[in-house]
DNA sequence: CCGCATCGCGAAATCGGTTTCATGACTGTT
DNA sequence: AACAGTCATGAAACCGATTTCGCGATGCGG
């Protein structure tokens, strides 16, 4: 159907071929680097090309070729999510190194509910080559996909299925180490953390790196001074209160992300406590409000961008045959004043 | 070339009508909803493609409609933008709108800068059927595409071109005035105001936001208490303190959005002074960093995810040959501690 | 100088829907 | 009962790039 549409001025193989006197066949292989064909007619092809302006349709592509050179990007939707300028910043690095190989990202905002959900729905209808999982709930739709042959690879630990999904994630054991040995070294004799969800690998994760950092140097591990959080502002104000009320000689909190570690300071200040002097804080992700809040939040570093890149690299490497492993990305301490 | 990919199992066409007895071009038709086609038959195709778990190949069908059910959806690729939340929420809007119409998300992160540079490149290539655009620096760039026939919406109010762009925007005036409003009616005697970047139209509309704020309430405009700010949180902490020092008697500020009004409380705590006690501050954005701030930031609400839905709609309409009018999103005053 | 392997290249088939066009069946009119 | 006009349907062309296949030309060994 000749929609009228603004493509109407897109230049074909054949216009390229007449224009430079080979066939469409040649056209072909100059344009995809085929090295078997004279460098005089190879010439004659890229000038007739670059003159007309030549732009490869990737519709026509993607049907004789059976590769699409596009990658879904799913994000789960919810507003906690999506609020969260942590994926913004994931999915730029993703982008970046996809579009260095010209492969487009989809986006799919969706809640990826079940095994015959849209999302899985649209993955296995081969629009993609492939898909990246900025957050996943529901492991077993993730290994459904894998099964069926999907290239996949997923931002944060697999809880179920290391050996079986690629994935690529922050150093949370040893981030949260950093962070608890730094309060524990500046001179913190009572250092209690907040932990994320505790259902997550990251919250688990975090958890233990606090728990690692006692032992390794030392100090003696106190389960009163562990307190499961949701890794919300308010929650981690609530647990800080009853926290601080239980234990008022609390000088260190490893908070497992920024925004608790923000609800701890709010907490704290409640109480009449400054922070540092009388507590120290310590948060995991170093976002925006880390870096504006007053007093600056002493925080772990993640390389965010680059959970992208590798993400999408893994991507790239799976496309090729290969079965990357699992990339864990390290972290950093940044000092502001917290702590 | 045969690659083994796992769309090997895609059924087709073919496939279909041999089930149903009937020819391609009829599977085609029943499929695409054209009702002149027996029922008995319509329906034995309908059945045949549930069984055999038929999707449709997009490539295919783009090649053949030059339609490729595609909207590329382009962000600046720059610190400042991607670590805004903001963004995120727009582009689950805009997502779940064009999804219900099965339509894909294109998602392109990279400076656009020049009208020869690889976003345009891509844009023109014709593998999306429009694209909207997050943030515009460059017009002139955005309306050469429109020239050429590429359905576009833009998120923000165009400086120069609002006539031949298609856009969607917040009321920022009616917005910083409801604002400047809240402050002057609740008795405080001298507003100032960060505006943003006066460069950009939001940076102007809500500045004059401000200016009606106080011609319709009957205020003196004093200009020495309008201060030229530049979106960021440093920025406005700075200026208030100089504010400050010129004006000690301000017991009210507007800030043209919020992560300045956290600059703005930042200053005000710092010269100890109590806010809303001594300064009120409003800000404008809503985002997380207002509600998860103590005290709490009193700021007007934009929706969000309407403007996304919006741009959605308005490209949707664009497709369907229609020129829709440029839509303004109204917004919402929501109370907190700060003012 | 001849035969066989190699090499560059074009003709044509292919990917999977969509759409035009022609055909045969059927309806209704006189 | 014959004829024009609908109508549902299938055969085939088409979208644009890729790739197989085979042909003619060249290069090499003997």
């Amino acid at each position: 159907m000749p929609v009228t549409s603004p493509s109407t001025f897109r230049t074909t193989y054949a216009e390229i071929a007449a224009k430079a006197g080979v066939s469409r066949a040649t056209v072909s292989r100059v344009l995809n680097g085929d090295d078997r064909v004279h460098s005089d007619r190879a010439q004659a092809v890229i000038e007739a090309a670059s003159k007309l302006g030549y732009r490869t349709n990737r519709a026509a592509r993607a049907l004789s070729t059976g590769r699409t050179g596009q990658i879904a990007v799913v994000i789960d939707d919810s507003p906690a999510v999506l609020t969260d300028p942590f994926w913004g910043v994931v999915l730029a690095g993703i982008s970046r190194v996809l579009m260095v190989h010209d492969i487009h990202s989809v986006l799919m905002v969706s809640p990826l509910e079940s095994e015959d959900g849209p999302i899985a729905h649209y993955l296995e209808g081969g629009d993609v080559d492939g898909a990246i999982f900025l957050t996943v709930h529901q492991e077993h739709v993730v290994q459904n996909l894998v099964k069926k042959g999907l290239p996949i690879v997923v931002i944060g630990t697999p809880i179920d299925l290391k050996s079986e999904i690629v994935y690529v994630d922050t150093d949370n054991r040893l981030g949260a180490e950093l962070a608890t040995k730094h309060l524990l070294s500046s001179g913190c004799k009572k250092v209690a953390t907040i932990t994320g969800d505790i259902s997550s690998v990251a919250g688990i994760d975090r958890l233990e790196g606090y728990k690692a950092a006692h032992k390794s140097l030392g100090h003696d591990l106190n389960e009163d001074l562990v307190v499961n959080g949701d890794w919300s502002f308010e929650n981690a104000k609530t647990l800080t209160l009853r926290l601080l009320a239980r234990n008022p000689d609390i000088d260190g909190i490893f908070a497992a992300n920024d925004t608790m570690a923000l609800g701890v300071m709010a907490a704290i200040h409640e109480r009449g406590r400054m922070v540092p002097d009388h507590v120290a804080v310590v948060g995991f992700d170093d976002n925006l409000m880390a870096q504006t809040h007053r007093p600056g939040l002493t925080t772990i570093r993640q390389d965010i961008v680059g959970l992208g890149a590798a993400a999408a690299e893994s991507m790239l490497s799976i496309l090729q045959g290969e079965t990357p492993a699992p990339k864990i990305l390290p972290t950093e301490l940044v000092l502001r004043e917290s702590a």
